[in-house]
DNA sequence: ACGAGCACTACACATGTGTGTAGCATAAAG
DNA sequence: CTTTATGCTACACACATGTGTAGTGCTCGT
């Protein structure tokens, strides 16, 4: 049994495959990813590609469940060493994500993986929780709500990833591009665009058109 | 000469092909959007798209560069109605964006429509030149850099608008939806996640780390 | 030793899709 | 009226791709 091989160094072909189609799904998007494409570089036949697991939406259902499982792992991880993270939580989470990072993207573009998103918004709100405390007035909106917008703000870096490297200069995989960007975060999260005043106005008149809509025709 | 109609109503057969072409490709992105699909929901034949705009790729372009005009247009618009804008930004970019809003979601999400983000960029820059102006510490980042990241952070909505919607638990484009994100997005500009003195030495600890690289491999 | 099961391959099939070509109708220009 | 251009259609081709089927070698249980 090659089940020594895979405990070993998950090198299993079964393994190869679901790396090989994260990898090329990734790269290429589910529908220009082939099945084909993905044999050869995982080094097997197209054939196995289906014994193993029946279908191209199959395997990517595959992929996506070991992304959560992966997710799930990396989360427990980061609660321990958050001495690293403390600095630069965003881009030591991309690090961490690194070869699934593009993976995860198109996927979340995509309109798959929910249940991955519901993961992220989770984890949000853990993180969330522990911020409320130090904030004295009540939110604008539940935690859960905060999380969500606030998750899918945190995965824009991957899924606009080639757009923002171009915005900023630098390739964001490297490590000038991976700390432009991280300063740039910093900043951002640390000053607010809108001052409390203008925030409390802009909810007052948002009520306000809630109950006397616009004159749009929509 | 249907050019009569086309000023008149936008209904040449051209531009029911843009418009539908946008709206399959918003709607099942590039690749399982198909020529027929699209000629078929202009009411034309299939033949009459590869002989307006030559190719599939083409096509796309054409969208690309229509929006492009479009979103140019809107922006130029919100500034003099800015009173509507004023209370809900983000919410009136995207009713205004309208049936256009999926489609440029997955162009940028797949990576194509390089210059609509730039434009979003510029935008996002003038933005932020005002704001800048009723701040007294020094950026972190260039405002080119911030503008890049906050654009993209903006973006966020639209690309993953069906999984926010489902952790919002309403319809982004339902009224309550739109108002739920609205007021979630006030409070999550108006409030920072870091005090500037966590960002400050976030920010040394990230210096430090750019000297001595952490002990990762890779 | 031997048969069963599994990982794996080679090959064929059906189909959807982008693209190319030929042709028709309508209308403006001469 | 004839000619020409053009918006538009119908049809066919080449090809890639997901999927299905048959077959082979290897390993393990008995």
């Amino acid at each position: 049994m090659a089940r020594i091989e895979a405990d070993l160094e998950d090198l299993t072909a079964r393994a190869r495959i679901r790396d090989a189609a994260m990898r090329l799904f990734g790269e290429y998007g589910f529908e220009r990813a082939t099945i084909r494409g993905i044999a050869e570089a995982a080094g097997v036949s197209s054939g196995l590609v289906r014994h193993h697991f029946g279908s191209k939406q199959a395997l990517r259902e595959a992929c996506d469940a070991y992304l959560v499982k992966e997710i799930r792992r990396m989360n427990d991880e980061a609660r321990t060493d958050s001495m690293r993270t403390a600095a630069n939580p965003v881009g030591s989470a991309l690090a961490k994500l690194g070869p699934y990072q593009r993976y995860l993207a198109r996927a979340l573009a995509e309109g798959w993986a929910a249940p991955l998103f519901d993961e992220m918004v989770r984890m949000s709100e853990e993180w969330l929780e522990e911020a409320d405390k130090a904030r004295p007035d009540p939110p604008f909106a539940s935690r859960k709500a905060r999380a969500t917008v606030g998750a899918a703000m945190g995965l824009t870096v991957p899924i606009l990833h080639q757009h923002i490297s171009r915005g900023l200069g630098v390739d964001l995989a490297t490590p000038q591009g991976a700390h432009l960007l991280a300063v740039t975060l910093l900043d951002i999260y640390s000053h607010p665009m809108l001052t409390p005043e203008t925030a409390a106005s802009m909810r007052d008149a948002l009520e306000k058109l809630r109950n006397s809509p616009p004159s749009s025709p929509s």
